[in-house]
DNA sequence: GCCAACGTTGGC
DNA sequence: GCCAACGTTGGC
């Protein structure tokens, strides 16, 4: 099992629509980086990951679970581009913001941190259970 | 709204 | 295969 960070800015695809899907998730389509990409290829169901909202909020907002393999991506021809699928699991008691990651020395290797642009992102176990700690929520 | 950082593109 | 130019992202 390992874990991962999906960003989106709010105003796109935010927490709320996340939810609105249920069990059922979504695909997190749209991606054209390749190492975003190959992140995504190396998930596996069951894996968890982070819900960060960028612009305005900067904040992780949730834990999501990949429901679904990398498969082709369906906002696309384009076969070099693939997503998984994701569900939304349970929001954070308190979203944890990127000031509070920042200040904290724990998180100081956090991708998240060393290169913001990143939109899909792997996250340490040891990572995982400080930000869920700060966010008051089971990890 | 600005700008730094980064990724991609295309000419050579 | 290199690198300059350009576009996009996201924090501030």
């Amino acid at each position: 099992m390992q874990y991962w960070l999906f960003k989106s800015e709010p105003s796109t695809w935010g927490w709320d629509d996340q939810v609105a899907k249920g069990d059922a998730g979504e695909e997190w389509d749209g991606v054209r980086n390749y190492q975003a990409r190959n992140f995504m290829r190396d998930m596996a169901r069951g894996d968890r990951g982070f819900f960060y909202h960028s612009q305005k909020e900067k904040a992780v907002v949730g834990i999501v679970e990949v429901c679904a393999p990398a498969h082709p991506d369906s906002t696309t021809d384009d076969d070099r581009w693939a997503c998984v699928d994701i569900k939304a699991v349970r929001p954070f008691e308190r979203p944890v913001t990127l000031e509070q990651i920042k200040a904290d020395e724990r998180l100081g290797e956090m991708v998240l941190v060393k290169n913001s642009r990143l939109s899909v992102q792997p996250v340490s176990k040891d990572e995982w259970l400080t930000v869920c700690a700060l966010g008051r929520t089971n990890p």
